[in-house]
DNA sequence: GCCAACGTTGGC
DNA sequence: GCCAACGTTGGC
């Protein structure tokens, strides 16, 4: 199993609006290598970090959401009233693909980005590496482990 | 709101 | 294929 960390602003979606729905269409992704990740790496039952960011009153690792699907296309570059409509896709051959993800836990307190941050262990940790802003990113193990182990609450996931 | 860093577009 | 101009991301 391959672990994720999926950014989204909270104004646009949060993870209480997942949380209402239960699951839903991880859709908008318009960079390909986020593209990559999710059409040949992601696998069905992958967990993930769900980060808040442009947050307030600080962007934040918000809680855990599953993959719950294989990919495929994003309806909304065909749509052309969304703000996701790409012209040049067709549905023969969709250039945006998503997968479906699915609510799991809601951490009492937020992770935030800044105690991410002075944690040694995370240096490699791309979400922390100048520059980076890929909205999709692989998180290893270690890394992982090391985020979940500061929170005792968290029930077991798997 | 600012701005650094990155990604995309399109003229040549 | 280069690269300038523009657009976006996202922390601060």
């Amino acid at each position: 199993m391959q672990h994720w960390l999926l950014k989204s602003e909270p104004d646009a979606f949060s993870i209480d609006d997942l949380k209402a729905k239960k699951i839903s269409m991880w859709d908008g992704v318009r960079n390909y290598q986020a593209r990559n990740f999710m059409k040949d790496k992601m696998q069905v039952g992958d967990l993930a970090f769900f980060y808040h960011s442009n947050a307030k009153p600080a962007p934040h690792i918000a809680g855990i959401i599953k993959i719950n699907s294989k990919t495929y296309p994003d309806p909304t570059q065909f749509d052309p009233k969304s703000k996701y409509f790409d012209e040049k896709s067709t549905e023969a051959n969709p250039r945006w693909w998503l997968i479906d993800v699915k609510f799991i836990e809601k951490f009492k307190e937020p992770i935030y980005l800044s105690e991410l941050k002075s944690n040694k262990k995370l240096k490699d940790m791309m979400l922390l590496q100048k520059g980076s802003r890929l909205s999709i990113q692989p998180v290893s193990l270690e890394e992982w482990n090391v985020i979940l182990d500061k929170l005792p609450n968290v029930k077991n996931l798997t």
